[in-house]
DNA sequence: CAGATATCAGGTTGACTGACATTC
DNA sequence: CGAATGTCAGTCCACCTGATATCT
């Protein structure tokens, strides 16, 4: 299920991507995209089409449904966030913010390039 | 493995304990604990001997190679650690620690009492 | 040719559910 | 009796490995 989002976020964010470069920028096994992948598209949250450019590549993309599906996801995990962090006020949500970033960075290279 | 880590730490903490108390404690399911007992208990890390005050219950326990091989996990999840916290300073390991501590004791109440 | 891409088959771990016999 | 305990069978997701056909 967060393989689901993480892909649906991921096409939002990075428009028209090839597989193995989604699986790359994701850090998500190639193997398991196309799984997750082949539900989505029957779905119909998710479109593959021909690369033209390279005909190895699929280029991938989110439908509108996958684009009203992923709103509805964003709203659970922003609602979850808020009931997560309930107890920390808004500028201890920054430092913990902040700590985890710097983290993230230092191991992933900005979030792996 | 993050698995056994969790049972062999919970039972050093934990002392003699019933798979049920512990499945509790750790937040673990019952009948995962069950498949993991038996590779333990298989590798002679953990021991599984009747509770005389009820005889539903095993009583579970440590063994001395349970004990050593806990202390080389111990090292291994330090030293992960150290290098996870890399790039904070002691003072901003403190603030994540003491950040994370709190959602932990806000949702699960002090550990899941 | 070597390398990248998408796909498939399969193994493993851990989360979870439902059922069951035994004991309290 | 109802409730708790340990066990088993089996599903599901995600991690991971290798193999393969196609294309650059």
């Amino acid at each position: 299920m967060r393989l689901r989002y993480a892909i649906l976020a991921g096409l939002e964010e990075f428009g028209p991507i090839s597989q193995a470069e989604l699986s790359r920028r994701l850090g998500v096994d190639r193997a398991d995209l196309v799984k997750a992948l082949n539900e989505l598209e029957a779905e119909g949250l998710a479109a593959r089409s021909a690369d033209p450019s390279d005909r190895r590549r699929n280029s991938l993309q989110l439908t509108p449904n996958g684009e009203t599906a992923l709103s509805e996801l964003d709203a659970l995990v922003g609602s979850a966030q808020t009931r997560l962090l309930t107890p920390l006020s808004s500028d201890e949500r920054e430092q913990l913010n902040s700590l985890l970033k710097r983290l993230l960075e230092h191991h992933d290279g900005y979030y792996r390039q």
